[in-house]
DNA sequence: AGTGAAAAGTATAACCA
DNA sequence: TGGTTATACTTTTCACT
């Protein structure tokens, strides 16, 4: 991942928020044209800046009406246990995101699943599947105010 | 928001993973044409369920080293600046998402800033800027296990 | 609603500055 | 590296089932 120039910055920064824009409209924002754009973007990919280009959709919209922030606690004796513990959650569908966090808590979860039900088993089958899991909590979302993993570009 | 069928939900379970995949390739996946499956995705972009499509951007490589959960206690006497305080959420480049939470926190949220040092200066933006905001509670994200935002389609 | 084919719009690649 | 042009690909629109 070498060094990315202001224009990159600016192209990054419009295509995090909307990544269907054509290159020529990029090129008339940023100053170049439709090619150059096209070329950086490549480049972009190529080198692993940008991860990959997804849609977004709105959980309510299929059904999915609970998210949830799950702080999870580890037993330290059973620490053999954590990479079973990730590969769990990588694979886990419910699992939208998850860090390794210092803190009161060892793993920060985002969850999001159906209802309360659903939510239910997937902590059951959480805490039966990976015993490495000793205490858990729910930080039940009850609104989304902003949803998304741009990254600012900014100097600050 | 209308109801969705079985082709809906695998040709968004595709792009949330791949925005970039062709019509037709989709196409091929889900046994339709390439014009249904354009007319489908259509449709989905106009009612909202797929929000937007954007570029994940890997945050290290452009040099955002920090990710921080920020667990937010509120000031109870103080809710008439609520709203106040989820504009300044909206508007912060370094919150990526935000949520309205059950639990210990009123407010969890995602925070990106390029060091520990520029983390520091957000906090203390934060609490300035927003006095609404009692408390607070950092996890610092040491490794991130899995990113991203992806709605799980299955039935459970 | 879906299919297939033509038209319009984008991206990719080759070339030159 | 950027710009321009030509080619290939993708999406959009339309006629028809």
């Amino acid at each position: 991942m070498p060094d990315l120039d202001d224009l990159d910055l600016r192209i990054l920064d419009l295509v995090q928020e909307d990544a269907e824009m054509p290159g020529e409209a990029i090129a008339g924002r940023v100053g170049l044209s439709a090619s150059a754009v096209q070329r950086r973007l490549s480049r972009l990919k190529r080198d692993g800046v940008i991860e990959k280009v997804v849609a977004l959709v709105e959980p309510r919209s299929i059904g999915r009406t609970v998210t949830v922030l799950v702080e999870v606690e580890i037993d330290n004796e059973r620490r053999s246990a954590l990479e079973a513990f990730q590969r769990w959650v990588v694979e886990a569908p419910e699992v939208q995101s998850c860090w390794y966090v210092t803190g009161d808590a060892d793993y920060a979860l985002l969850v999001s699943t159906r209802d309360l039900d659903s939510y239910n088993s997937f902590i059951e089958r959480l805490m039966t599947e990976q015993p490495v899991v000793r205490k858990y909590k729910s930080l039940i979302a009850l609104k989304t105010i902003k949803r998304g993993l741009k990254v600012a570009t900014n100097p600050d």
